[in-house]
DNA sequence: TTAGGGTTAG
């Protein structure tokens, strides 16, 4: 890919690059009072690299999955940028990574731009967790104008910076744009798309209501050399149930079959809430025993599915019904289940029966 | 597992 072609064709004018700065100032309030404990570090021994002695970057072994406390994250980040050698990029990328977990995408951003201004090397990755940041912010703009520094950087984006700026599109409902930067992937071969790139399409067209858009790609995709998985066909089967095209979910069911992929629990939740919102049980129950068959079981989601289908029917004993097989399969009722059974008897006015389960759950 | 991914109520 060539860098004026790729520059014209995501230039978005003047956008200043850092609109994360304004208005946050949480890092500054937060305390750097961090011991070095917090880090199992080896023995920092150097090595001989063509004829001279190089210290290698002390290896950090810290699990970010343990943290709970952004502060904490952000006190660890801030303590590897002090240290020289600088720790490797994959040790920064995780801190951000557990930053964005905790959703505190302004303070990646910061910490990002923390990592730029002090001279860590621009790596593929941190840019691309910082394109995900600023999309999730619904400022995919902004994401484009990292994709700049990529080519700046001398970086060539990958799959993964094109399926996080169209997801980015996508969630400003930017579906034209989301689709023409698809196609032109395609076309230009800007890079060869993967399956997450299928489903973040088929999810984008589906949930801004382009359901058959995206049905028509899934029936291309069918036909050439790379295949729908499962999530791409669940997305499409869900969305076509939810626009009430209940028949073609199951054919599309029952063509992913033949095609070769195995629907999961998600995909028969998704159909099982279909046929349950068109008064269609008799088909639920013959889904339910091909479940079965396929050995896979009913798990919280379609029981509170099946729960609040009967309560809307105003079969609320078959709703508790559905509570003692969850019970027997020691499937712990939650909030969902609880709503739906109080919503159940509300509708009957059964209001003492709906005030003791609500009482249950305090 | 260093980045991007599909389901339930209201």
């Amino acid at each position: 890919m060539k860098k004026n072609v790729v520059g014209a064709l995501f230039s978005f004018g003047e956008t200043k690059l850092f609109p994360h700065k304004m208005g946050v100032r949480v890092l500054q309030a937060v305390s750097i009072h961090h011991s070095f404990d917090l880090f199992s570090v080896n023995l920092h021994t150097s090595v001989s690299h063509k004829g001279r002695s190089y210290f290698p970057p002390k290896p950090i072994i810290f699990d970010f999955n343990s943290i709970n406390k952004v502060e904490d994250v952000i006190c660890i980040f801030r303590d590897m940028l002090r240290r020289r050698p600088l720790p490797y990029v994959i040790h920064f990328n995780k801190s951000l990574t557990s930053v964005v977990k905790m959703k505190q995408y302004s303070i990646a951003l910061l910490l990002f731009d923390e990592m730029r201004q002090l001279g860590v090397p621009a790596h593929d990755y941190t840019m691309n967790i910082a394109i995900n940041c600023y999309c999730l912010l619904n400022r995919v703009d902004f994401g484009f104008s990292i994709l700049c520094n990529f080519f700046k950087c001398g970086i060539q984006p990958n799959v993964t910076t094109f399926n996080t700026l169209i997801k980015g599109l996508f969630l400003e409902d930017r579906v034209f744009e989301a689709e023409k930067l698809f196609k032109k992937l395609l076309r230009e071969r800007l890079c060869e798309p993967n399956e997450i790139t299928f489903l973040i399409v088929v999810n984008g067209l589906c949930k801004a209501g382009h359901t058959l858009t995206a049905f028509d790609l899934v029936m291309l995709l069918e036909k050439g050399r790379s295949k729908p998985n499962v999530r791409v066909y669940t997305t499409l089967i869900d969305s076509l149930c939810k626009d009430r095209m209940v028949n073609d979910a199951l054919y599309l069911l029952s063509n992913m079959i033949k095609e070769g992929t195995s629907p999961d629990i998600i995909t028969y939740n998704s159909m099982i809430k279909g046929l349950c919102d068109s008064g269609r049980f008799g088909e639920v129950k013959d889904l339910l025993k091909e479940m079965v068959t396929h050995k896979i079981s009913p798990d919280l989601f379609t029981f509170n599915t099946l729960v609040d289908a009967f309560c809307k029917e105003g079969r609320v004993e078959d709703a508790e019904d559905m509570l003692e097989i969850m019970n027997q399969r020691s499937i712990s009722p939650n909030v969902v289940t609880y709503n739906a059974l109080i919503d159940g008897y509300c509708l009957r006015g059964e209001m003492d029966k709906a005030r003791k389960i609500f009482h249950t759950i305090l």
